[in-house]
DNA sequence: TGGTATTAACTAACCAGTCAGTCAAAATTC
DNA sequence: GAATTTTGACTGACTGGTTAGTTAATACCA
């Protein structure tokens, strides 16, 4: 079972890691983020390593859940998962942009946070071709290449998300941007109405 | 004058970064880098701040450098900039790509980082933007607006960049996208040859 | 009372930065 | 032009503070 401390542990890690970065997340910090004593988190988790594994856990699977959509209709399950992705997120789960941003940069020297990554990419590229095949079926799109066109969501959505975080820039724009290009890959306006 | 034995000082920090991360470059591993002690160091650059400092403006401007292009026809500088943006670094300067994306993560905690990449981010996007106007005024290019589409291209280079760093990816594939994305766009094949 | 949870106090390694002193080359003086 | 002083570049040893993690004692609660 997963304890309440746990959580609220987990929880500490992402504020003090959105606080002062990955490079200076220290123990004590996530200890008094969590109103606790280093030795006390050492209780619920071994290694500092354990509880970052715990925590990206958490992390991908609140990114995942951010994503579900239950619509039927193809055009509002895009429409659903760009506002997913470019909505900027509730101020509850603040900071949730930049945690996922600096664990991306220690992927490079961390297999098992790069193996992740690379699963919660897959899916997601997955979830938008399926998408836009589905829509290609119903005749509702353009014949075009499923995957080529979910690459394309997911890097500009990579890309946004990164000038998020790095530049501190709004991603209004790069969100018209994309709506404005998925128009002439599929024929269809994606910020429009879908007549029920 | 800038010293040669700042600029080793320099390459070494670049080696350092690349092999450990942001969050594990110390002084020391920067000295055993450059082969001398941290005072050596240290009598160079008074604070480990001012050295990344340096290195960082180094950065740059070599990104700056890579993406300089003096032709003059809008379709071949249009190439030169995609090319430039997605071929892999040459092995000399290998790490290139890890070092930018591990102090673009900097960037929120970092006022004088986030300020210089914002600055290089409004460069970028003003040469795709004067290449794209040119090339409609030249008649070569649809009729668009060179702005967003100038976003389009540096956001999926952004996010290029990032999936090549944390998920370790060729960005072969995006390159072509964004191409074939551009046909659209522009009405006309980036990758194409022109007639001289 | 017996297991769960937490703390204070600790360790060994590591951090950025300092300091006194070394050494060769350049500048200055006679 | 030889002797002296100064300078630039550097080293090894050190400092105070921080790191992740340990341990033994203690509080809490069923």
């Amino acid at each position: 079972m997963e304890s309440e401390t746990r959580r609220e542990i987990i929880e500490a890690t992402n504020r003090a890691l959105c606080e002062h970065g990955y490079a200076s997340l220290t123990m004590k910090r996530i200890a008094a983020e969590a109103s606790m004593t280093t030795a006390a988190i050492h209780y619920h988790f071994d290694t500092k390593e354990e509880l970052l594994n715990a925590f990206l856990d958490e992390l991908i699977e609140r990114f995942e859940q951010e994503l579900a959509c239950n619509a039927s209709d193809p055009r509002e399950r895009l429409n659903a998962y760009l506002d997913a992705v470019f909505t900027p997120p509730d101020p509850a789960s603040d900071g949730f942009s930049v945690a996922i941003m600096e664990l991306k940069a220690q992927a490079p020297y961390h297999d098992l946070f790069r193996e992740r990554f690379l699963d919660l990419d897959e899916l997601m590229r997955e979830v938008v071709a399926d998408i836009i095949e589905d829509g290609i079926q119903a005749g509702h799109f353009e014949e075009t290449d499923p995957d080529e066109v979910a690459r394309l969501v997911t890097t500009v959505s990579n890309g946004a998300h990164a000038r998020t975080v790095a530049l501190g820039e709004q991603a209004d724009e790069t969100h018209q941007v994309l709506e404005h290009t998925l128009e002439l890959h599929l024929g269809w306006k994606p910020g429009s109405e879908v007549i029920a």
